[in-house]
DNA sequence: CCTATAGCCTGACGGC
DNA sequence: TGCCGTCAGGCTATAG
């Protein structure tokens, strides 16, 4: 599920839910997740304090603890947020569990333990050493910036948007997503796109982000433009209704349409 | 620098 | 029905 805009709906769910409550209990129920701290450091950490504000680099969510430092979430393949009430709600792969003083809960649910969950004390140190690029979103990531980054790369084009450490937040389905919009196959090499090319890459980029981001990032919410929802097996192009291809990039499944994007190069 | 591969983890689905 | 392989919206380590 979670790629930048998941992520930022997330982080927009947690803002309205989960702020200015006391943390009355902690449970983590699968450890495997707690990255570099044990159990009683996260309980002394979070236990009696409570969410003061949110942030989000790219698919890493980071919960800022009053009179402490940052919760870091980061959901891996199947990691979801979940809020309620009665325990009978709780969901069925609740790996970390919050209880706040006004008897809500705040659920870290993940069927496959792909995430991590970390304590921070300094969010721009976490970025630096996990090296992670620039934010997909961020008004710093501008046309120039962009272009720069990918000019002179040898690689093809669609690894090189999943790559965390050029821009944060793009991952498999709004890669393909980014490339459908602009025509451009997935394969095709760097070099071999003008900057004029790269310039769209760039502004369609922003633009399916923003608008997946609009649309809670729910597939069948999005424009009938949109490649996304098609994104299965026997899924047709929404375009010109010509039945969508596979190919592997770098062990992930593209989706493209040949009419659109060419065939492989 | 770049790509493919395997592995981590768990469940769903298709084929025999 | 049962078993097996494959695949899945992430990421890393490893080899070529």
């Amino acid at each position: 599920m979670p790629e930048l805009p998941d992520v930022e709906v997330f982080r927009r769910y947690l803002q309205a839910t989960s702020l200015h409550k006391r943390i009355a209990e902690v449970e983590l129920r699968s450890p495997e997740i707690l990255v570099d701290a044990s159990v009683q450091d996260l309980k002394a950490t979070l236990c009696g304090r409570s969410f003061e504000s949110t942030s989000r680099h790219g698919k890493h969510l980071f919960v800022k603890v009053k009179d402490d430092g940052w919760l870091m979430l980061h959901f891996g393949m199947t990691g979801q947020l979940k809020y309620f009430k009665e325990l009978q709600k709780d969901p069925e792969y609740d790996r970390l569990l919050i209880s706040f003083g006004n008897g809500y809960h705040l659920a870290y649910d993940a069927m496959r333990k792909l995430g991590e969950v970390q304590l921070v004390d300094d969010v721009e140190q976490f970025i630096a050493d996990h090296e992670l690029g620039p934010d997909a979103l961020s008004p710093d990531l501008n046309a120039d910036t962009f272009v720069d980054k990918f000019a002179g790369r040898r690689g093809m084009i669609k690894p090189a948007l999943m790559n965390q450490r050029i821009i944060a937040g793009v991952g498999n389905v709004y890669s393909d997503e980014i490339l459908f919009q602009v025509g451009i196959h997935p394969r095709t090499k760097i070099n071999d796109l003008d900057r004029s090319q790269l310039d769209e890459i760039y502004q369609t980029m922003k633009e399916v982000l923003r608008t997946a981001i609009e649309k809670q990032a729910d597939p069948e919410r999005f424009p009938d433009s949109y490649i996304t929802e098609q994104r299965q097996k026997d899924g047709r192009c929404p375009v010109c209704g010509e039945r969508l291809q596979t190919v592997k990039v770098s062990g992930r499944t593209a989706y493209y349409c040949p009419n659109q994007q060419g065939d492989e190069p």
